[in-house]
RNA sequence: GGGGAUGUGGCGGAACUGGCAGACGCGAAGGUCUCAAAAACCUUUGGGAUAACCUCCCGUGUGGGUUCGAUUCCCACCAUCCCCACCA
């Protein structure tokens, strides 16, 4: 064993030998509980971050204790390789987005691999991999046959700078998720899966991952999917046979309403202003609005609406309601039409009021009062006893509701209905870097699949990609032009590419499998790995990845591949790390060494904005390089730095001076257990059946220890305190180590109680810093792997203090503490605290009301 | 507007089910070793009162409440962050 931690040698010593004895790789091994620890695929952007680090450090802790507790752990790891940035990036080089994506995986696969994490790297996945892309055909064949796709002209959210088409999810807030552009609207002809027809079982099961999954992931995909029960009335166009249905979930207030309004693209509103004077009016004012909608956000836009001329007949009352329409109604919400209902809904009651629109007040207040509806300053949304309502005024909202709409349904103008705010899911990309949509188009048989013994439809190499509008794919005859299947005529091939979110809908299904070319896995394998155990990653795929896997694992189970309703069993949403950044008011961002020691930027002397701390990132200037902080201090004190940093779902500061932290505490450990491995390794002692005080409390220290740590793992995974306490512990070998000096030369007893301290250690750093454990481990004289070994068993008899110390309160205020055993009776305890000098000082002399007694913690003397 | 979180020393954080606030680490100050520096080791380190020890007072964003006892539970407010958003 060398005397100094020189971590570089020693992490590609065990990196090379893990690889070398296949350490982490797997099997199915029905005799042992599995354990499948899943890290989010990594996306080839070409080059590692601290993110990285931090997401795979957790994952990389967790799986190495689950070995050491025996299970049999899958801890695999893969590539999202399709998308658009390589192909931008192919675009701009000249090259081919294939090389830049495989020249990404290679050095990204080495810096990932000089983490030393324990992956099973012979079931490595990339999506752009024919033999995994393959299946996604297959899973869209599959789905096409069942109806579970359609086709569509829709408009797509497109975003002109990438020139590429954009989910509802990808295009939330109007703006493109990656690169923040404002979306535009095209037309186009799309594949769309029908996500919505499992919208109510996505959200149901949502219940079995509470507490399981994150609040803030599972409360923000019931917003995205966005179930409202309510009702929809249709209102007869007055004096036509035409019919407006709107949406609302509150038909009790129906009496109040003053307008039917519509969104700008109704299909109705061209019927309803022909022949009106104020036709073209009309019609360009709902022109500019439905380009003006598109293109602002929604606190941007100004309420705007105009009166079509048109009349509804509400079927409640027979009275005649104006037909507008407005900016704020969606076309794609709902029906695209609304009654508005000025006295109980915010927007109504501004529109009203912009409009000079007539009131009607349907609620009474809190105290029975009815305020006429003119003198409202704000609407009564929550108001509950409902007046000037026919026959239903003088109910509950709740009752007037049902009631109404069961009116409505009986009279047959309406009936009780549910909406979602989740969209199917459109699929279809005009790219080229993505997974090719394996359907055939013929004049005469319509859209045909391609025979599956025709798998995969293979990306042609050496495409144009610079091409205006449409997808690169159409401009390859030699791909496009095939002949049908069906008919043996002329056809065309689907030139679009899927949505890439679909690649990572299923790779951790496939890692159980992943050489597999009969089937996209064997049901058997997925059986014995799924559901995962434990899934962590970024909190940005709250809505996005984690809404679409979970319903493609639904749509396996119903095309029969999965028995489970559920893929992921835990969530942790790791946080990000940060660093704080400096402001140049004329250089923008700058590096920390770009700016002076008076706070001033080095190139133009202004004032530097010291901003706050924010996620890294290269154009912040704020990144940190985790191969240039490996070749600092190795990996393993960047592993353990960002472990310890914070709790694994908080965000964490990037600190230097912690980073050295990290490398002072692993040399520490090194330092102690240099010093005893010639005293330990190989020696053979018994345990000793009498001890000293420094040896008891070293032994029961080390059992305290492991039975916290142990705690820690298997319920809060809080490893920031795991590590605290494994520095607690190496003090206490220090201590220990004093003690011992002391006396002279260690005895037999010390040898036993410093092996069992320190191969505690040892084994426990293992999730941590595995390299460094791995070494000590083996200079200890253990030949086998600690991935081999077992974690420490503690026992609760040796965990137990002598003494404890009780805190004595006076009226709630610390006076004084007792030292005592710790089985003694609460009566003693009660004893003990009233006989104590300071108590009865601080009691000073006044009656004493009450004692309260918790055992082991505490004595609360109530004086009056 | 809706939803979710967070707020504790100079800093990162700890305190698990209401029971001694500040574990562990960083930083800082002083010391030992050294020609010197680095490393390492030792001591101190929430604020205040006191020359100092003992001791006492204050202290977990703010204001209330519940309780023998609140960083923890409840109500209101302030601040910050994240997600969604004219969603009828």
């Amino acid at each position: 064993m060398k005397e100094k931690y020189f971590p570089q040698e020693l992490e590609e010593k065990w990196q090379r030998r893990w690889a070398e004895e296949k350490t982490f790789e797997v099997t199915e091994d029905r005799e042992r509980e599995k354990f499948y620890c899943l890290e989010m695929l990594a996306y080839t952007s070409g080059r590692a971050h601290i993110g990285h680090v931090s997401n795979f450090s957790i994952g990389d802790a967790l799986a190495w204790y689950k070995r050491m507790r025996g299970f049999n752990v899958l801890h695999p790891f893969g590539w999202d390789a399709f998308g658009q940035p390589a192909e931008t990036a192919a675009i701009k080089d000249g090259t081919d987005p294939e090389k830049f994506t495989r020249d990404a995986i290679a050095y990204m696969k080495w810096q990932f691999q000089r983490m030393g994490l324990s992956y099973d790297w012979s079931r490595e996945v990339a999506t752009c991999d024919p033999e995994y892309y393959k299946w996604n055909q297959w899973f869209f064949i599959q789905m096409w046959r069942r109806g579970m796709l359609y086709r569509k002209l829709a408009p797509v959210n497109w975003c002109p700078k990438e020139n590429i088409s954009l989910s509802n999810e990808q295009a939330s807030g109007g703006v493109c998720w990656r690169c923040d552009t404002p979306v535009i609207q095209k037309q186009l002809m799309q594949w769309f899966a029908r996500i919505t027809d499992y919208a109510d079982q996505l959200l149901d099961d949502l219940d079995k991952l509470e507490g399981k999954w994150p609040d803030r992931v599972v409360s923000q995909q019931r917003n995205w999917i966005g179930r409202s029960l309510g009702a929809e009335v249709r209102f007869e166009v007055a004096d036509t046979i035409d019919t407006i249905t709107v949406f609302t979930t509150r038909i009790d207030t129906i009496f109040g309403a003053n307008a039917i309004i519509l969104a700008p693209e109704h299909p109705l509103l061209a019927k309803i202003v022909e022949g009106k004077p104020q036709r073209e009016e009309v019609l360009a004012f709902a022109e500019r609005l439905r380009k003006e909608q598109r293109n602002a956000r929604a606190e941007e836009l100004e309420k705007e609406g105009i009166n079509t001329g048109g009349w509804a007949v509400n079927p409640f009352n027979r009275e005649r309601l104006p037909i507008w329409i407005a900016n704020f109604v969606l076309i794609d919400y709902g029906t695209g039409a609304l009654m508005s209902v000025p006295a109980g809904d915010q927007r109504d009651f501004e529109f009203s009021r912009k409009y000079n629109l007539p009131f009607r007040q349907i609620k009474l207040t809190e105290d029975g009062r009815e305020i006429p509806a003119e003198e409202l300053e704000v609407p009564n949304e929550d108001w509950i006893v409902t007046v000037n309502s026919g026959r239903w005024s003088g109910l509950a909202s709740k009752e007037a509701n049902r009631l109404m709409t069961e009116y409505a349904e009986a009279e047959g103008f309406g009936r009780a209905t549910t909406t979602y705010k989740l969209r199917d899911w459109g699929i279809s990309r005009q790219r080229y870097w993505g997974t090719p949509i394996p359907m055939i188009h013929c004049d005469t048989c319509g859209i045909v699949p391609v025979p599956e013994s025709e798998l995969p439809v293979v990306l042609p190499k050496g495409v144009n990609l610079k091409v205006e509008g449409g997808s690169p794919l159409d401009h390859v005859p030699e791909f496009v032009n095939v002949t049908c299947p069906n008919c043996g005529g002329a056809a065309r091939r689907d030139t679009d590419t899927m949505d890439t979110f679909v690649d990572s809908n299923w790779y951790y299904f496939r890692y159980c499998d992943p050489h597999n070319d009969e089937q996209p896995f064997d049901p058997d394998k997925i059986h014995y790995w799924l559901p995962v155990n434990q899934y962590i990653g970024g909190i940005e795929h709250a809505v996005l990845h984690l809404i679409y896997t979970r319903y493609w694992t639904k749509m396996m189970r119903d095309i029969g591949l999965v028995r489970f309703d559920e893929p992921v069993e835990r969530l942790l949403s790791q946080g990000m790390v940060c660093k704080e950044t400096f402001y140049c008011p004329n250089h923008e961002w700058l590096f920390p060494e770009q700016v002076t020691d008076g706070n001033r930027c080095s190139i133009c002397e202004s004032a530097v904005i010291i901003g706050r701390s924010e996620k890294m990132s290269k154009s912040r200037k704020n990144a940190v390089d985790p191969i240039e902080m490996i070749n600092i201090h190795g990996a393993d004190s960047i592993r353990l730095f960002v472990l310890f940093a914070g709790p694994p779902e908080q965000d964490k500061e990037w600190s230097d001076t912690g980073f050295n932290g990290a490398a002072k505490y692993l040399q520490r450990v090194w330092r102690i257990a240099y010093k005893w491995q010639s005293r330990v390794a190989g020696a053979e002692v018994a345990e000793p059946a009498e001890m000293s005080d420094y040896q008891r409390r070293m032994r029961r220290r080390t059992h305290q220890i492991v039975r916290s740590i142990t705690e820690n793992f298997e319920e809060r995974l809080h490893l920031n305190t795991c590590i605290s306490s494994l520095m607690e512990l190496t003090n206490e070998i220090y201590l220990f180590d004093q003690a011992v000096d002391k006396n002279g030369e260690p005895t037999s007893a010390d040898v036993f109680v410093a092996r069992e301290a320190i191969e505690a250690l040892i084994r426990m750093i293992a999730p941590f810093t595995p390299h460094i454990a791995e070494e000590l481990w083996e200079s200890y004289g253990h030949s086998e792997s600690l991935a081999r070994s077992r974690w420490p068993e503690y026992s609760d008899e040796l965990a137990r203090d002598e003494e404890i110390e009780v805190a004595v309160q006076v009226n709630g205020k610390l006076r004084s503490r007792l030292f005592v055993s710790p089985d003694v009776s609460r009566e003693e305890l009660e004893r003990a605290a009233l006989a104590d000098e300071k108590v009865q000082a601080a009691a000073a002399g006044r009656d004493v009301a009450k004692v309260i007694v918790v055992p082991q913690k505490l004595v609360n003397v109530v004086v009056k």
